[in-house]
DNA sequence: CATATATATTCAATAATCCTGTATTTGCCA
DNA sequence: TGGCAAATACAGGATTATTGAATATATATG
């Protein structure tokens, strides 16, 4: 079936003649007959009650044309998402790594809402990993995720933020070294499999192995609320130890400023997402 | 644009493959392809990323896929109201005579939704004349209206009831016979120029002419409060009569037995109506 | 890393369809 | 009843869709 024949039933239905409705759509008579009657056919049903000489819709005709006027109106709908114009459009599935997410979705939800109105985006949370191998088989459009030291050839990661890495201990502690506090209290360290993980494992073992109790949790909230209850310290994003952090606990500066992870937003490499790689990045860049 | 490609598309969108759609819907892969590279061109945009195998749809493509859904079930719907079955299906436009709406318009919505539940039915109201006429000129489907003298050829009518006419009479008049009453009551008469009117008029005018006050009204309800108030008699259905009696009148048979309406369904007279016909029918006889 | 396989695209030929004019029919109106 | 407007029928030419074979390309496999 063709939506343009639906197309000149409802101008037909709407200005009650074949010859009005073909003038009004640039179009032959004999065309409009001609599509009036494929329809039928198509259908398997008279829409139009021709001993009257405008032909008169049948009941049939009547229910069809309200039908027609409905598809019509989604087939427009359609289009509109495809008109290229300044404002994204469509329907994205952006992963946010679970550390980010408490942080960060909130507000790209609500610049979403108004940078990109007639886009829709699904947000999917998980692993650094997992989000980087689901952008690449394209089961994700793109991914906030922790940056790590290697990068895959077949992705574009745009830099959001840096957060430094600090200490977090309870305020009783003394210490100020961090092989001190390795040597004095169990060391909360973050899943080593996932991206903040990799950063604090990369740091904690060079340039010497440190010793001491490790207890491996996958939760930041977890080990903030372990901090403060002074049962070990922990290493972990600045911005994340300030939103937790208690009065019986204190942050310590590692000794080296470096020591960080990058948020970034990871997307396909291919020539077509550049611009709407560009267009996200504007929403989740603040 | 072509609905059977947007049918290819939500099954492409489904299970995620040409290859696959191409054999669940019965045709090449080479056809799915270029329905899909016309879509594209139809609607200025890449609905698929095909740096991946199985090409993956696009976020625009998601959203096409979506409309697409929506648009095809809308397309499911013009069909089904197409099937032929046992059961009326379509927009009718019926029109009750005025002084049968009252009684027969709120059981025939009832039956209408249990006996065409997949019909719509738009009612209007007017007189018999006029509904014929709209009949007639393809505004209406059919129309419960009094049956006239001069049916006219093109319309068909099947008769519904006949309703007798009686007499109704304030209870403290003593009168026994018509003639009676024109001498000595007005008579509230109904418009002449309706269904009921004519038959009056017809009734009242012969054997010969009676004499006596006459007021005219076109509402069956006002023309018996006023009977009900002794201001004067009518003449007027039976039922009509019935339902809208009081305490201080009384109905007088009327001595020619044969005067009465009858209430007919007309509708064209054409091939295709009269399987309709017979359906409404069915619905509007109780 | 090269090969193999599955998958999609391209291309040319054929089939189907759609549209344009012209001629004809049909309902409507005077 | 004839005249007019409007829709249909029909044949032609143009466009479009589908098919099958050959080609290209991404993923999988060794």
């Amino acid at each position: 079936m063709q939506t343009r024949a639906l197309r000149t039933l409802v101008e037909i239905g709407r200005i009650g003649s074949f010859a009005k409705a073909a003038d009004q759509l640039n179009m032959t008579l004999s065309a409009v007959s001609m599509q009036m009657k494929s329809l039928e056919s198509d259908l398997g049903a008279k829409l139009f009650d021709r001993t009257f000489r405008p032909p008169q819709l049948t009941p049939v005709g009547r229910a069809v044309c309200a039908q027609a006027e409905r598809l019509v109106s989604v087939e427009e709908d359609m289009i509109r998402v495809c008109q290229p114009g300044d404002r994204l459009s469509g329907t994205f599935r952006i992963g946010f790594v679970a550390t980010a997410s408490v942080r960060l979705l909130p507000k790209f939800l609500i610049r979403s809402g108004k940078l990109a109105p007639e886009a829709q985006f699904d947000v999917e949370t998980g692993l650094s990993d997992d989000l980087e191998a689901r952008v690449l088989s394209g089961l994700l459009d793109g991914a906030i995720l922790t940056g790590s030291s290697t990068p895959h050839p077949r992705l574009s990661y745009q830099i959001l933020r840096t957060e430094r890495f600090v200490f977090a201990v309870p305020a009783d502690c003394p210490c100020l070294t961090s092989d001190a506090l390795f040597a004095t209290l169990p060391f909360f360290h973050f899943m080593p499999q996932t991206g903040i993980g990799k950063v604090i494992a990369k740091q904690i073992s060079e340039p010497n192995q440190k010793k001491g109790k490790r207890i491996y949790l996958d939760s930041v909230e977890a080990i903030m609320e372990c901090v403060n209850e002074g049962l070990g310290f922990a290493l972990l994003p600045e911005p994340d130890v300030q939103r937790y952090i208690g009065a019986q606990a204190r942050i310590l500066e590692t000794p080296d400023p470096q020591t960080s992870r990058t948020l970034v937003f990871a997307s396909l490499n291919s020539a077509d997402a550049a611009w709407q790689a560009e267009k996200i990045l504007e929403i989740v860049q603040f």
